[in-house]
DNA sequence: TTTGAAATATGACAATTATCATGTTTTCGT
DNA sequence: ACGAAAACATGATAATTGTCATATTTCAAA
């Protein structure tokens, strides 16, 4: 089990501002886990007793909405801390985080956290630092759904994942995700996704093959209306 | 000009942790000040050097879209504090706040937050419950959104003002707001609020004269599919 | 009080997006 | 490798929403 004073995904959090003999006593208690494909974190309405912080590999944070449809919020990777708003907030999880590929993440108890946030400043303006950058995000997403088009918000998706985590040797998008993905990062349905990326096919922006999905004119993607 | 450790406001947010003396200090350095209808409080863009504190009075905050349509991310009331996160970020402020009646709001200084927040955990931590909140408030935003029609997001901004502001004595929406408002929580064009407002009185789910909005069927009005 | 601008209202039409149906392809467990 | 289930694809059609045009009303400044 490697030790969190040595972790370099720690530079890519909060973790970062804690002092040595802290992130060791972090070390002793917390769990490292292996999580699949496909295989659930949390669920919407569990209580975590602690915060996840992704080592690799992505998830996806969603939540159901009233009519049954899953909206994805977020996808979280290397250095993002998951539940921290829920242990902040002392409520359950308000989202479900599912695996999209292999995931290595380290579960740190509630306890530490609390424990450093009370006594290192530091560390909490760097967790409300965070969280703010986090709200400003969510307003841009906010904004996104209700004045862009589904076209654009699937454009812009297509660059984010681009930007994000890049590609793999034959120029495809490192992380793969369904149409379905697609469509509840977007708030669209399934069948629109399918189209629009047929169309952004067609046009020669993009290159399918089945779930493959490679960014052929970044260009002309971002000056989609 | 009152005193913050008088002031009830403050039961309302964060400050209320905080030790008298704190309190007595901020209350030395803060400057209260009136914003009249349609004034503007802060720009999007503009440097802030503190948090504004509102005692009474609603202002909107919003943020210009890419294709230059306004949207309203929150109205913002008794006890809210404006700009925290740009504070806390160390960057501009990404809202413009503009009073949507007559206000009473105080300045706070950035140094006397900081000050706060570094020695007094649990007003570090408040703060951090309260930006927690504020993100899944976002998130809902979010699902609301993607997933809703607009004539039920309008439905629900009805209900959301009718609860959180009250009516008046001729038992009208307390908070008046113009229909191009409406259009830009919502997200939509204002000629569709106008519309959908028609037909919402036509089913005898509100009554409209001029800018006056009163609910007739609360219920009705929480059906809306 | 007048008057002109802004807000509200409504029609006509176009564009976008959802829904349902159905067929094809891909994926995955045995 | 095989078969079933899931994912992908596409057509037809309907519903929602946006856009443009044009009245009408409201409201505030001169």
């Amino acid at each position: 089990m490697s030790k969190c004073e040595q972790c370099i995904i720690r530079k890519f959090n909060s973790l970062n501002v804690l002092k040595k003999e802290d992130l060791i006593e972090i070390s002793n208690c917390k769990e490292s886990q292996i999580v699949r494909k496909g295989e659930v974190i949390f669920e919407e309405g569990d209580a975590l007793n602690g915060v996840y912080c992704v080592r690799d590999g992505v998830c996806k944070l969603s939540k159901l909405s009233v009519n049954g449809k899953e909206q994805i919020l977020k996808l979280a990777f290397k250095g993002d801390l998951l539940g921290q708003r829920s242990l902040l907030g002392n409520e359950r999880s308000n989202l479900k985080a599912m695996a999209v590929n292999d995931m290595q993440i380290c579960f740190i108890p509630k306890k530490n956290v609390i424990d450093n946030l009370n006594k290192n400043a530091t560390f909490s303006l760097d967790i409300m630092k965070q969280m703010a950058h986090d709200l400003k995000d969510a307003d841009n997403s906010i904004v996104n759904m209700a004045q862009k088009t589904v076209k654009k918000r699937l454009a812009d998706t297509l660059i984010y994942i681009y930007k994000n985590f890049g590609v793999d040797e034959d120029h495809n998008l490192k992380i793969v995700l369904s149409r379905e993905d697609y469509a509840n990062i977007v708030g669209t349905a399934t069948e629109s996704t399918i189209r629009i990326f047929s169309k952004f096919k067609k046009e020669g922006l993009i290159r399918i093959s089945g779930k493959q999905i490679g960014i052929v004119d970044l260009d002309g993607l971002r000056n989609i209306e």
